[in-house]
DNA sequence: TCCTACAATGGACAGAGTCTAAGTCAAGAA
DNA sequence: TTCTTGACTTAGACTCTGTCCATTGTAGGA
């Protein structure tokens, strides 16, 4: 995620101190935050950052293709940072718990033609869904 | 859809007018209201039909396995009444519509054991999104 | 150092869904 | 048929997630 704010400066973007925060609350592996998560967490290092400042920096960092925007529940979006690795999800049903996992074969070549009802597909999204060995 | 409401009689299910009407609006194919949406086409055939109970009667359907929740873009949820027939779904990024798709292949076979991280996994959704006929 | 365009703030607002207290009614009992 | 009762419905307040906007602040170039 270093590198990170190195590909954004490369981009023209303006660095500050709260899309710095942002950028590094999202570091690591199978991190999956909320919105609300990931202010709260960057306004543990800067405490007047604002909701919408995480809001519009998340934002950001999903049309620049750096986070991934993950839907898995219907409630609040999660933000996931590995997105230079093609990669589905993997989520307990009991407690929430989302792993990145790495499923073989091409779930688009699964799909007919004739199931494609004249769609130009260029995309699939898989959750696997389960209890997790905590929960099971 | 019409044994629906006789499956559900046989599970006890106190009959009101009010259910009738939502399970009434849920029948067809390629069917995928959100709750508003179903609150207002009951809403034309039993004006007196109350938010609160849409909202009721499509969860107790879930729960009773009759209706499937889909939430396919972060926004509103959507009921597929196409329950009893494994199916995965192909959604226009531009406009929203969703079809209902049956690819080949088993896409929890493609999940091997040292990528499920000790969990039970029980279930496969996948989303194929690209452009519909019209929106290409 | 100064400028200024871009970014951050905070509070109002909107959409989706849940909860609650009070009223209503389906369906079994008599 | 009428009565009774627990389940169902209602309206509206409330919560949660996310967006918008007017104002204030500041990164970074000249």
């Amino acid at each position: 995620m270093s590198d990170l704010l190195e590909r954004l400066r490369g981009r023209g973007w303006r660095l500050t101190s709260q899309r710095r925060v942002v950028a590094e609350v999202l570091d690591g592996d199978h991190v999956h935050l909320t919105a609300d998560e990931v202010h709260a967490r960057a306004a543990q290092r800067l405490p007047e950052i604002s909701r919408a400042t995480a809001y519009n920096t998340l934002r950001e960092l999903v049309s620049l293709g750096e986070v991934i925007e993950v839907s898995t529940d219907g409630r609040a979006k999660r933000y996931d940072p590995n997105a230079h690795h093609p990669h589905q999800h993997l989520v307990c049903s009991n407690c929430g718990t989302i792993r990145d996992v790495h499923p073989t074969g091409n779930p688009l070549a699964d799909l007919p033609a004739e199931e494609r009802f004249g769609f130009t597909v260029s995309e699939v999204e898989v959750t696997y869904r389960g209890l997790c060995s905590s929960c099971a």
